[in-house]
DNA sequence: TTTTGTGCAAATTGTTTGCAACACG
DNA sequence: CGTGTTGCAAACAATTTGCACAAAA
């Protein structure tokens, strides 16, 4: 789905209304850089349109996200994360250290789905919960720190 | 840390003290099957022993996971849940579906940490949060409802 | 005009914090 | 006895729900 209107689209062709509260919650999430929590999709996140009741946004991103335009993910403690199911990434490797994360792409993804796959018959998603440990950095750092204790 | 005693006596030498609340916190971690919530903990799972406040009881999780006796994870929406550190697998395969899970060792989950560390750089560590997706009867569920559609 | 959707307020859930009373060492 | 701990209450954060009113179709 490439714009605004197309997403309309879709939710019409579902029998669902087009309200204005929808249209700002696409145009927040169309014109966001990453992801963004329902808190700040309610605060105009992305424009300086009237902010919606936050109450309002999480009931259309559980619409949306049924009707497959929309996705959510953890990528830690805190309030989940959205944005076009085609934006966001297939899964995010976070530092749990430093709070750094670098997506994934289903490409680099693949080896280890089949990989659990084959060996413990879970079709794995990675969509849901990000993949957490440590960067480079703070790995190695986390090992120095162990040396000199 | 094999017992209730042994445990304490991690918290002594730490310069803690030995509360009856947190004999009664070790004593639910011990004698509980999986992982807990501090729900579960405060309303007194595994004894009928005088409940404690959840306030005491995050507070006294908190403090045992600093001095590495305890460990939480999250494995799914809802509350965090926790386990003497010895007890929390390394790492959940849980189904998003149906909702069942399975431990994974550190033998099973090595090759998935090397080979993300050799592609990536990152030292994952599939502690926090579990590896989510489909059981393989879900996989092959929703396959079936998908070429029904 | 008939639904469906909105805003507002209040309820829920999970977790944290302030504080006076209390108990370990 | 003194400081670390508790329990209780209240604050918080994230999310959900009830309801009267507004606005798509």
């Amino acid at each position: 789905m490439a714009s605004v209107e197309g997403a309309l689209g879709v939710l019409k062709a579902e029998g669902l209304r087009v309200s204005s509260a929808r249209r700002l919650l696409l145009e927040a999430l169309f014109t966001a850089g990453g992801p963004v929590t329902a808190e700040q999709i309610a605060a105009g996140a992305g424009g300086r349109v009237p902010p919606s009741d936050v109450a309002s946004v999480y009931r259309n991103l559980e619409l949306l996200e049924r009707v497959g335009l929309v996705r959510h993910s953890h990528l830690g403690h805190g309030p989940a994360v959205y944005a076009l199911a085609g934006k966001l990434a297939p899964a995010y490797l976070i530092c749990e250290r430093c709070g750094s994360r670098r997506a994934l792409g289903d490409r680099e993804l693949e080896p280890l789905r089949r990989s659990i796959r084959t060996r413990f018959g879970y079709h794995v998603r990675f969509r849901h919960f990000p993949i957490a440990g440590l960067c480079e950095s703070c790995a190695a750092r986390a090992e120095k720190d162990a040396a000199e204790a």
